[in-house]
DNA sequence: GCCGGAAATGATATACCATATCATTATCGG
DNA sequence: CCGATAATGATATGGTATATCATTTCCGGC
């Protein structure tokens, strides 16, 4: 199953960072890595209830979101108005600016980060233009290869 | 009045895009011009029934909304949830991929066509990852200078 | 000018996303 | 055990977006 997997995955997240994660968050992460997809705070508290049989109201899960995303164990896809799983949580791999790589048609991402080169010429226009980067998160509207694929076959 | 300025400027873009530019439609743009910064549609039909003395529902905001961002004469930005005039909407300036630097203080927003170098190495990096960028809009967290010096001082 | 279809707008309802606030419970060192 | 702090629950409310059907406006053909 693969929030049995998930579940794994987060304890060992858990263990590696330093901070306080109780079962209810690790829970709430674990229903993330096991979504594969990005998913609402709303959608998430019915996943909750379905997973572990105990009903969470979308305020507390806001809350654990608002803790996962401040350590990195998870993501906002501020575009899409719903959170997603650090592709890292479970690695030590210190982590920089994310771009997350969104299907419009499947809506799978895939999160990487920013290419270095890429990063420093986005530095140097934004300063240009009179501003300084501050949270760097690129959030590009894609098509993953499958669906891009699938699009041309029925053009 | 910043309107009035708005409203020619709307005028001279609607002359020059050969698209059915209503009245209603001109005067959301007008709106928007005169902003300068990003608004939501619930903040238009405000701005709208103040401005122009008649109640407009905010559903029919949204799809003159639609027409203009359809249009190029205004964009959506999609990690604010709100709407912004198009930099370009007055110049026959054909649109590329847009890029907006957002000051996370003040809110005012700047609209500059993606670095043409930056937009190569970015479609080159998604190639690589297994995706075809299809509509890019970069929306950058940033501060503006004036909001970064002004930060600076109460460090 | 009248007519009929298409486009635009209005009206209403509803779903979905997010935050504010106060109450309650869990946790932990002393 | 106590008191402080952090976490969670409960409730209310506000903001954003869409679905659907009704009405009006516009425009070309007659
Ligand atoms: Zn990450
Ligand atoms: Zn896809
Ligand atoms: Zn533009
Ligand atoms: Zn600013």
């Amino acid at each position: 199953m693969l929030l049995q997997s998930a579940l794994s995955r987060a304890e060992q997240a858990s263990e590696r960072a330093e901070i306080s994660l109780t079962s209810k968050r690790k829970n709430v992460l674990a229903l993330l890595m096991a979504a594969e997809r990005p998913v609402s705070a709303y959608e998430l508290a019915d996943l909750y209830r379905e997973g572990f049989e105990q009903s969470v109201p979308p305020m507390s899960i806001y809350r654990m979101l608002d803790f996962l995303t401040e350590n990195n164990l998870a993501h906002k896809l501020n575009s899409e108005n719903k959170f997603i799983s650090c592709a890292h949580a479970t690695c030590e791999h210190s982590h920089g600016a994310p771009q997350f790589l969104i299907c419009e048609q499947c809506h799978k991402v895939k999160e990487a980060a920013i290419d270095k080169s890429i990063f420093i010429e986005l530095e140097k226009a934004v300063e240009k233009a009179g501003f300084v980067l501050t949270n760097p998160q690129l959030e590009l509207k894609c098509l993953c290869n499958e669906c891009a694929q699938a699009g041309k076959q029925t053009d």
